[in-house]
DNA sequence: ACAAATTTTTAGAATCGCCTAAAAATAATC
DNA sequence: GATTATTTTTAGGCGATTCTAAAAATTTGT
């Protein structure tokens, strides 16, 4: 497979993951910052080596060799980011241009080999979860922000948007993965909400509020 | 640059540093295991972007930048290869095929940073000397087993062939590097050699004898 | 120095991945 | 349900990289 049908499949898997049903030919355009031309172009190849199913004007999905490929990158993509924060003491708004360059890399012991020396991990630096060797994973539990009442509290577990800005932005307010965060108030105007985060407190915007994934704390 | 530009900036490094003068493009053909009409092809494009010295028939060498560009490419190549045997227990007739994917990856931090997670290494697993980051890089001091006189002494450094079957081979005579090997005798007829490693004696052909580096001992 | 052998380049074509512009199919609106 | 609007595909083309076959330049051998 090439650099360019592996970047295919992720999109569609990313795609499929949010959602439902068949993923259209503008979407996959849009993700990718190409042309629906060459998209059309990519999901014939890619169907004639049946990593997708494709009828013209009816959109597509993963089969399942397409599904189980796109799990791989993925794999591969998350357990590099992590190596990058863990052995080499990148920040997390570093490492996804990297990966991306990564997840390219072909080989299966080369893989494996990495999983163990970073013990396993089960989650990338972003809280996103990293697929088994055999594509096998489970989201884990939680929930936006945005979508927590006013008393909710919980840990910070990961992050819907991963680009270097926003990540950067979590940073400069002492927002990490693990830290507690609890919801103060919200504004009805604008939804945006007062929270408090370890000893400090900060107004957020819903746009950052709905980026934000929270583990609720249990509510006895 | 693209994967192949590297390569062929790669291809014409190494064949310069062996066989004095101009590079012919039969060689890199028969080197990169291609056409010499593709290699022509990409001897003008390179051209164009002033990475090598090229005229119609008069074969080709590296500009600055072009030399510059392929011991970048050299350094990123054995790094990783340091980096496959140390931290991640692969063998020394493994790493080349992957860190040639990985020699790809365009990240001056990471490099850097792979550099210091190692030590800043001087030599690959081969013994081959590892370029510094601004393109410096001493050969070391040895010389061909087959050079050797009967009754000298060496330590092993490296090997000429790096290929997996000849590396094999020296694994399962227990000839490694940092290994003391002695040459016992020389066989006129076909000049194999009678020579000890460490503790066991071994018969090796020219062949064999011819792609073994060895640090000779100071001759008191 | 001339003919033959070898090396190198050109010409022309294929594949991949992308583009623009135009056509075709589908979806939305009145 | 006919007309728009949108989405999707096709047609044709371009750059990169490779190939085969043929032509041109260089080297070798007598
Ligand atoms: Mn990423
Ligand atoms: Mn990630
Ligand atoms: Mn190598
Ligand atoms: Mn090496």
């Amino acid at each position: 497979m090439t650099h360019s049908e592996e970047n295919y499949l992720k999109a569609i898997f990313h795609l499929s993951r949010q959602g439902t049903g068949t993923i259209s030919t503008n979407a996959i355009a849009e993700q990718m910052d190409t042309k629906p031309s060459s998209v059309t172009d990519m999901l014939k190849r890619l169907s004639d080596k049946d990593l997708v199913n494709y009828k013209r004007y009816q959109g597509v999905s993963l089969t399942e060799t397409g599904r189980y490929s796109a799990l791989a990158i993925i794999r591969k993509h998350r357990l590099w980011e992590v190596f990058l924060v863990e052995k080499l003491d990148f920040t997390w708004d570093e490492v996804h241009e990297i990966a991306e360059q990564l997840e390219h890399i072909n080989s299966e012991k080369l893989i494996d080999r990495l999983d163990a020396l970073l013990g396993h991990p089960k989650f990338d630096p972003h809280g996103d979860p990293i697929p088994g060797k055999n594509g096998e994973f489970k989201e884990r539990d939680k929930e936006l922000l945005s979508k927590m009442p006013v008393g909710g509290k919980g840990v910070c577990v990961g992050v819907k948007d991963s680009s270097a800005t926003f990540l950067k932005f979590l940073d400069k307010n002492q927002i990490a993965l693990g830290q507690e965060i609890e919801v103060l108030d919200k504004e009805e105007f604008d939804n945006s909400m007062h929270i408090r985060i370890g000893e400090e407190q900060l107004l957020v915007s819903h746009q950052i509020a709905s980026n934000l994934y929270l583990k609720p704390s249990e509510e006895s």
